[in-house]
DNA sequence: ATTAATGTTCAGAA
DNA sequence: TTTCTGAACATTAA
């Protein structure tokens, strides 16, 4: 998401921002709305980036927007999967060369959330809530993090105050690169799952953020220009319950976890 | 036609 | 203290 909207709204200015007609219910903007919109006004986007799941629009005079987009949140430039559904507008100056007046948020189930907070507010409130970064961890840190817990490891990766920003899609896929059952006690991994853990993490993770991201039987997610992710036909795991494991042909399984689906290969997973 | 499932997070209870 | 449960929501597949 950030990779996609950056080139277009860094250095743009904001003209308003309005929630749309079925606007968000959960959006908590603090200061209220109206008096947002004037302080809003005039300001610069000076950066996007991402902080663990969240994108954060950071304005020329310290304040964040950040969004949270959930299950089913997009950022978008254009060309919204249906006109319903649309949630937050971030309307833009006039720009001589830019082809996109607007930045939206676009939210089917409406699980998503978008905050303002001033400055420094973002770091003090959320940053200091989470664990560190998923992409900035090493084999020692995964050490020291997972021997906190004797919650089943899939369950542990889920947990963004350990590690902030692995998802369930992710996780399942993580594990099975690990040879890793995703049943296994956090805190009872050995040294060499754990540096293999570490590896998959970034090796999963970075390969599905260049593949931007997997769109779903549902078809929800989508890039900044509303098209399909790629990274779902890299799934080896995910959603391939009874097909045949990618090394060893077994049937891979599908188990419930914290009312989530684990998909894994018994045979491969240990 | 129901029901279960869903790239998630949080409060509140066990 | 740690872990579990259900709710928020809309749509689709079974």
């Amino acid at each position: 998401m950030v990779r996609g909207i950056r080139p277009h709204v860094v250095g743009r200015t904001l003209a308003s921002f309005r929630r749309s007609k079925c606007g968000l219910k959960v959006i908590d903007v603090s200061p209220e709305p109206k008096r947002l919109a004037r302080i809003i006004r005039g300001q610069t986007i000076t950066s996007v980036r991402r902080f663990a799941k969240r994108v954060v629009l950071t304005l020329s005079e310290g304040g964040d927007f950040v969004i949270e987009p959930r299950m089913t949140g997009l950022m978008l430039l254009s060309d919204p999967p249906t006109t319903a559904h649309l949630r937050v507008e971030w309307r833009f100056m006039k720009h001589a060369t830019s082809a996109y007046p607007s930045l939206w948020f676009w939210d089917r189930r409406g699980l998503g959330t978008v905050h303002y907070y001033g400055p420094g507010q973002f770091e003090e409130l959320v940053c200091t809530r989470l664990g560190p970064d998923a992409l900035a961890m090493n084999a020692e840190l995964w050490t020291e993090r997972l021997a906190r817990t004797a919650r089943p490891v899939k369950v542990a990766l889920l947990d963004q105050t350990l590690v902030a920003g692995i998802g369930n899609l992710y996780a399942s896929e993580i594990l099975y690169l690990s040879r890793i059952h995703p049943a296994r006690p956090a805190n009872a991994l050995s040294r060499r799952e754990i540096a293999r853990l570490a590896a998959a993490v970034q090796e999963v993770l970075d390969d599905a953020i260049l593949h931007e991201g997997s769109t779903l039987a549902d078809g929800t997610y989508r890039n900044a220009l509303a098209q399909n992710g790629r990274y779902q036909n890299s799934h080896r795991v995910y959603a391939r319950t009874g097909m045949k494991c990618p090394s060893c042909d077994a049937a891979i399984e599908r188990i419930v976890q914290a009312q989530r689906s684990t998909f894994f290969c018994g045979r491969c997973q240990r």
